[in-house]
RNA sequence: GGCGGUGUAGCUCAGAUGGUCAGAGCGAGUGAUUCAUAAUCACUAUGUCGUGGGUUCGAGUCCCACCGCCGCCA
């Protein structure tokens, strides 16, 4: 039953491979670090695990890419491929391997992979005619079109192309999905996720144009060169080219097929759809799960390059280290849903979770073991039925933890070792050990500072997967292996008395956000100016009572207006409104102005404030207040 | 336009099959405490559970309509 016993399982995991027109920013950095928390998990799990990544090299754009940069495409991909890589070196990323599409190896994959497909009846030569999208490298009909002929999906202008495309009868195989769909409810991960594939598959399946003969910047077709392979479809196989497809079908049979494609929810189509009908189409096996996770927005904003708050993950690791960066995501952003990123979010977690709840705890206990216990692990007296309650619900939590993760509930499985800090804090407090050692109880002493140092322990290898520097850290102070050991999970008194503790400087140190930085880091372009709320504060708006209102001599557009402001007292204002409203309309209207508006004059009278009109078209209509309030009063 | 989801305390969200379901965490306030990184622990709060109807003895929980947001498809 426990799989810790039995015959080591393997667990093969892949992210997407990453399309290299662009640097890594935090959407990728993201999917990486999950992906590596899981493989880190499962590998502690004692599994056997092959964690892949890599680069998605070929297409138009990375061609075009590249030539913007006035670079050969070959080398322009080097140079990024490297990139990514020294990201993932940097975000100690533990990935087993890391494939590339340009690789010969893989390209030959390609071609052999197409060319049974070929074989089997499943790829057939046809003309495509219809709208395409060059930075998208997606066709689209007549209907899907955006307005003067539009990419639906980016808004650019579409090309009308005619060409003679090989196609993959990508519709032979819906009914079989949908089976799959119905026998393999894990299939695709999170279940809407899931369901909107279904209703896809329902609607039927067009088949897919797999080749251009457009540019040539991908794999050649085999026996029909001038046509290149369409690169999903190349980049897609990379999940069998790098473990040894068909080249190494030992290893090969060994890991596939996959058990976890961990991809954004916007690539959810081609891997569970496309990609699992050209594995039926060659014959190999499905993976276990696609589990789509959601996007990131920063500061509530969208991710994107022409808004330039495309955040760089390598501030975070440089500023707060891989171990807080990698919680905070876990932790803030539920898996599977999208979630917001902000510096903001990050220190709270970070001061909040880490140093108080996690560090202190740890920090308290091994300072009480350094006064009264030398430094070491004391001996446990005899369990009161605190004791025992409080063991009995931290291992608890720690099944609990454990069906979480297998679950890939990971933020769930966070928060469940949260609890167990929060058990343990409580637990402390409950049994005031300081007291104990002025009553000289030492077995009791003893007693409450080993089981605490014990839930840390437990608290240490639950976290290891996210935060692997901090846990071996903890180990480390406890006195143990610094490698975590799931076995000690389950089991209670892990700890041998008498090792020597260390008590050293708190885990996490506490972070004091500048004011500025506490504001969204890059300024956002006027065209979605999106106002923070103390800005908007700034603007004192309060109703008013027309006293009185008469037309400026030489002006068509100008009323000078006398309000009642309440408290404030009463002022000249000048209005355009003229043209809309005749001076005696006004008087008595319950209006709202601007009151905190520097003065200034028109057509050379003084106006203190502004008020708020709704323009429409050629009309303008004063803001009132509904059933009226007192002059002066506040608007918020 | 079709389909699906969602709208619950200031914020993030839990709330099978209708009857302690009006909740948790964070934030805020009060108290306790001093082992600890002014940490921790306890207690407290505001909510017309999107709006309007309906079914029912009884509805965040079911039905209808409407409004808002999101997703997928077209």
């Amino acid at each position: 039953m426990d799989r810790l016993e039995v015959k080591r399982l393997k667990f093969y995991i892949t992210t997407p491979i990453y399309y290299v027109n662009s640097e890594p920013h935090v959407g990728s950095a993201y999917t990486t670090i999950i992906a590596d928390i899981i493989a880190r998990y499962k590998r502690m799990m004692n599994y056997k695990v092959f964690f892949l990544t890599g680069t998605d090299e070929h297409g138009q754009k990375v061609f075009q890419a590249a030539r913007a940069a006035g670079k050969d495409p070959q080398q322009f991909c080097d140079e990024l491929a490297q990139k990514f890589e020294q990201l993932w070196k940097k975000l100690q990323i533990t990935n087993d391997g890391f494939i590339r599409t340009t690789d010969p190896k893989h390209m030959a994959v390609v071609q052999y992979f197409v060319k049974k497909m070929l074989e089997n009846g499943d790829v057939y030569k046809g003309v495509y005619e219809g709208w395409y999208c060059v930075p998208c490298e997606s066709y689209w009909s007549e209907e899907e079109l955006g307005p003067n002929h539009t990419c639906p999906s980016c808004g650019r202008e579409v090309k009308f192309i005619e060409e003679e495309n090989y196609f993959f009868r990508l519709s032979k195989y819906r009914d079989a999905l949908l089976e799959h769909y119905k026998k393999h409810p894990e299939f695709v991960q999170p279940d809407f996720r899931r369901n909107e594939m279904i209703k896809i598959l329902e609607s039927g399946l067009k088949d897919l144009s797999i080749t251009r003969t457009t540019f040539s910047w991908g794999v050649p077709m085999p026996d029909d060169p001038k046509h290149v392979i369409y690169v999903w479809v190349d980049a897609l196989i990379n999940y069998v080219s790098a473990i040894g497809y068909p080249t190494d079908p030992e290893r090969f049979n060994e890991y596939w097929p996959a058990d976890l494609h961990l991809i954004g929810k916007e690539i959810n189509r081609f891997h569970s759809i496309i990609w699992p009908a050209m594995l039926m189409s060659v014959g190999l096996p499905l993976p276990k799960t696609v589990f789509a996770h959601g996007w990131l927005t920063v500061d509530g904003q969208k991710i994107s390059k022409s808004l330039g708050n495309a955040i760089d993950p390598k501030y975070f690791v440089d500023r707060y280290g891989n171990d807080v960066l990698r919680f905070y995501l876990v932790r803030e952003i539920v898996f599977g849903k999208d979630g917001d990123f902000s510096e903001k979010g990050l220190v709270n977690r970070l001061n909040s979770d880490l140093a108080n709840d996690y560090g202190n705890l740890l920090h308290r206990t091994l300072a009480m073991l350094e006064k009264h216990f030398g430094s070491s692990i004391p001996e446990p007296g005899p369990f009161e039925r605190g004791d025992e309650n409080f063991v009995q619900q931290v291992l608890d939590r720690v099944e609990q933890y454990l069906t979480q993760m297998d679950n890939y509930q990971l933020t769930d499985a966070v928060e469940t070792v949260m609890a167990t800090l929060a058990l343990g804090n409580k637990y402390f407090d409950e049994r005031k050990p300081w007291l104990l050692a002025k009553q000289g109880e030492m077995k009791k002493l003893g007693t409450v500072l080993y089981n605490v140092c014990e839930t840390v322990k437990k608290v240490a290898i639950m976290f290891y997967p996210i935060m692997p520097n901090s846990s071996q850290e903890v180990l480390r102070r406890l006195g143990e292996e610094t490698q975590p050991n799931a076995q000690h999970l389950r089991q209670w008194k892990t700890l041998r008395s008498g090792q020597k503790i260390v008590h050293g400087a708190p885990l996490f140190q506490k972070v004091e956000l500048k004011s500025e930085q506490r504001e969204s880091k890059k300024p956002v372009p006027s065209e979605v100016q999106l106002l923070d709320i103390n800005e908007f504060r700034k603007v004192d708006l309060r109703v008013a009572r027309v006293l009185s209102a008469e037309r400026i001599k030489g002006s068509e557009k100008l009323l000078k207006l006398s309000i009642d402001l309440g408290e404030l007292g009463t002022r000249q204002i000048v209005a355009g409104i003229a043209k809309y409203y005749e001076p005696e309309q006004l008087v008595g209207k319950c209006i709202v102005v601007v009151a905190n508006l520097k003065p200034a004059k028109l057509m050379g009278v003084e106006s203190q404030g502004m008020l708020l009109a709704a323009h429409d078209n050629d009309q303008v209509k004063l803001i009132t207040v509904d059933g009226g309030a007192a002059p002066g009063s506040k608007i918020s």
